[in-house]
This record gives structure tokens, C-alpha cells and sequence, in this order.
DNA sequence: TGTAAAGAAAATTTTGAAAATCAAAAATAT
DNA sequence: ATATTTTTGATTTTCAAAATTTTCTTTACA
């Protein structure tokens, strides 16, 4: 098998291509992945997708449970409402930071992923039953542009590690709600707010953004119980 | 070999013991980890070592750098400052959280975790040039019962990752200043502040007990410029 | 009919060796 | 003498097969 993208290392790649097909719903929550066949799928030995597994295991994106192998991460109720609440309190941080310390190119950045996002369908034009993946690159672009001059790698990285975590969750509240709420106005308000350099204001409205995704999947019974669920 | 402590597979075991090692000191900051000699020192086949070393990668403990394999992760002078500020923001979260919801059993267990830190020496009695490491455990036992009463079991996993990351730039500074600083003093406060209700003062010591051992360790010089040292 | 033990099948975990890659030393050319 | 290429030795990366462990199915028994 080739590499993909510019992984130095098979193991890399594989990594890569599990963890996008993972954000890309194309591997369901609570599903079940084994070594064999997905070393088939990929076309690698199964150290290389132990090892790729082991690592998205780490990012919270796979559960690993001993001798009895990984399947996707499937969250209860209570553990989404965890993750939203940590999110918030990360996100609060490196906005309030992006506030204090947000210039000109920030705002011109921020504005930019804005004007993509609301212009960008949610739905796919050609399959009104999937999710455009141009909006789903646009959306993450537009948070990540928000607390765009927080000074803080470490933060950041985390920000996104989490932002991953829940995008499962976000995928399936878009598709539930179908263009029911209107989230657009919610991100112009929020970019609003901090450009107007309202930190209070900002964390506020975040918290309630996060918090509707939550509500969601919890009310349409999206989340799980903890267990792992078959599959193939 | 046979699997240590409680772990259901040998590659869990391992992890655990390269785990201890590096947050004991025996394994120094920069130290280049070769796979066959730790295969060797653990009686393990290679992989089980690389599996282990990818899983501590993902914490942050092992640096890994495709090609040329994995080191204890040795932090710039810029990124021990980065982490020490998520510490305080991450800490300050759920220490106000506690400081809303603990009750008796909170304070109580504080309490008795602050009695044995005060009562343990830090440097090892019958060997002065080292640290006691039943002070770095009742250390570390201190600050969770600090933040005891945090809901959140994400937010308490994620601060006892980042406090493992710091682990061993503690270690340095401790056997720097060797004494010179009141660090019981400063528990004392932390404590005292929290049991009083007080969220503000209570963050502002901690971080200012936090950025103590940063500055220590940026002013001795502990902390490298980003490159990998070779070494056994 | 339901339950428990026994055996077979499937999956994970671990190993040991082959292949690929890198960094430095030696050799050659400029 | 300096720079470039080639070789060498060490290390990482990958694979394929062996050893465990779990899971499923069948069979015997109350």
C-alpha cells in the first residue's frame, strides 16, 4: 500500500485514513473494529492497525478494550454533557485570550471563515440526506478562526482534540434537526460579540451553541448506554 | 515476563512500567528510548515496546519522531510556560467547580490529604541528594483532593495528564531549590483559601505556586531547546 | 424447557525475523 | 583541502505466523 498524504510512516498514514473515515461518519459510533478486516481494508498488517488504533484510542476517538479489541468511541448521555461542559470552559479560555489579545488580522480572519461558512449549504446539494462535507471543513474552519489569536499551542491543540471528539455528535444533530434551527444567525452573533470584544458575551453565547448540539442527540436518543455494539 | 500490577495485557504492563520510570526520574528528560535495548530491560518483543511508546507519545510524556524513534519529551523553556498557563486555566476550572459543589466529605478528605503532605519530608532521609518519593505521591494526592469535588471526570482526567507532564520539571526544581522556598507554606494557603470558599484567591495561588517551579526551572537552565539528546 | 459444561471457531495479543530507512564513516572526485 | 558520493552499521518499521484469550455453538443433563 502507498502512503497517504505526507505521512513519513505506514502506521502514519493508516492513523490518517481511520481517524478521516471516523470524522467522516463513514465508521459509526459504537461500531466495532477489527484488526483483520480493516488490515484487509487497508491493505497492511495488523501491527500497523493496532498501532494506528492504540494512538486514535488516545485521542478519545476509539475505545480499546483489553483482549477484546477497539470499536468507535459511543458516548452516554452523561459523558456528552461532560465533553460540551469541558469544551466550553477550553474554548471560553482561548476566546477570552483571542479578545485581549486580537488584532487586525485576526478580525480579518474571522470575518473570511464567516463569510465561507454562511455561504457554504449544510446539506449536500446533490444527496439532500448527507451532509456537505465542504460545510462540515467550513464550520470547523470558522471556530478555529474565532480564537484564532490565543497564544497558546497547547491550548489550541487541545481545542481541537475535543472539537474532533464531538464531531460525531455534531454530524448526527445536523442531520436529526435539518435545518430546524437556525444556526447560522448563531455563529454571526458569536462573531459578532468578539469582534465587538465582549468576552462575557462571547463564552455565553458558545455555551449555548454547544449546548443545543447536546440537547439533540440527547432528546432524539442518539447517544448510547456505554456499551460496544456489533457490526461489521 | 509476567504483566505488572492490575494490567490485562503485557503491552499495558509495559506501558505502566516506561510510565513510572520516566515520572520517577530513572528515565531523564531528552533520553533518546531505543526499542531493542527497552525490549532487553523488559523482556518484551519490540513491538510491545513500540505500542507502549506510541500510547505515551499520545500523552505527551514520549516525543516520537517517525524514522528516528522516541525520547522523553523535553519541553522549551516557551512550552513549559504554555503548559503551566493551561495547568492554572484547566486547575482554576475545577477547583471553582469544587469550591461550588464539595461538601463535608471534600473538606474532610483535604484536610487529610494536606496532614500527610505536611508531614512527609521532601528530600529522602537516608539519601539527601534524592527526592522521597512517598513527598511526590502525597504531593500528587494533595492537589487531587484539592479539586476533589469537581464533576467533571474529563476535566479531572485532563488536569492529572497535564499534571503528569510537569511531573518531571517539579522534580528538577524541587532538588534545585533544595529547601530555599516554603512550599508547605503555600499548601497551606491553597488549602485554607479553598476551605474558605474563596475561588478568586484561591486561583491566584495556585497560579502563582504553579509558575514558581516554571521560573525555577527556566532560570537554572533545566529546560532544552527543542532537539533530541542522545544518550544510553 | 432451561441450564451448564465442553468443544470449535474467531479474534486478539505476542513473537521473531525480514525489509526499509537513516546517520555517520570511508572513499572518491573536484 | 573541500565537497560529493558510496558504503557500512545501527535502528526503526513492517510483516506473517504462533500463542492466548474470548466468543459462539453444540451437546449433555436436570
Amino acid at each position: 500500500m502507498a502512503r497517504t498524504g505526507g505521512a513519513k510512516t505506514l502506521a502514519a498514514s493508516v492513523y490518517q485514513r481511520i481517524r478521516a473515515d471516523i470524522l467522516g461518519g463513514r465508521l459509526f459510533v459504537g461500531q466495532r473494529l477489527k484488526l483483520a478486516s480493516m488490515a484487509a481494508d487497508y491493505g497492511v498488517s495488523l501491527n500497523i492497525v493496532r498501532e494506528a488504533l492504540s494512538q486514535l484510542a488516545g485521542d478519545k476517538l476509539v475505545k480499546m478494550q483489553p483482549q477484546q479489541g477497539f470499536a468507535v468511541t459511543a458516548m452516554t448521555a452523561e459523558e456528552l454533557r461532560d465533553l460540551t461542559f469541558v469544551r466550553v470552559s477550553i474554548e471560553g479560555t482561548a476566546l477570552t485570550r483571542t479578545i485581549e489579545l486580537g488584532g487586525v488580522e485576526w478580525e480579518a480572519g474571522l470575518l473570511a471563515a464567516h463569510h465561507r461558512l454562511a455561504n457554504t449549504p449544510v446539506l449536500d446539494p446533490t444527496a439532500p440526506d448527507r451532509l456537505n462535507e465542504a460545510y462540515v471543513e467550513a464550520h470547523s474552519a470558522f471556530h478555529a478562526a474565532l480564537i484564532g489569536a490565543c497564544d497558546s499551542p497547547m491550548l489550541m491543540e487541545m481545542r481541537q482534540s475535543l472539537h474532533d471528539a464531538s464531531e460525531l455528535y455534531r454530524r448526527l444533530a445536523y442531520l436529526t434537526q435539518r435545518g430546524q434551527k437556525d444556526t447560522a444567525y448563531e455563529h454571526r452573533l458569536l462573531m459578532e460579540a468578539a469582534l465587538a470584544r465582549d468576552a462575557e458575551k462571547s463564552m455565553a453565547l458558545l455555551a449555548k451553541h454547544y449546548g443545543d448540539t447536546t440537547r439533540v442527540c440527547t432528546e432524539a436518543g442518539l447517544v448510547v448506554s456505554g456499551d460496544m455494539r456489533a457490526a461489521a
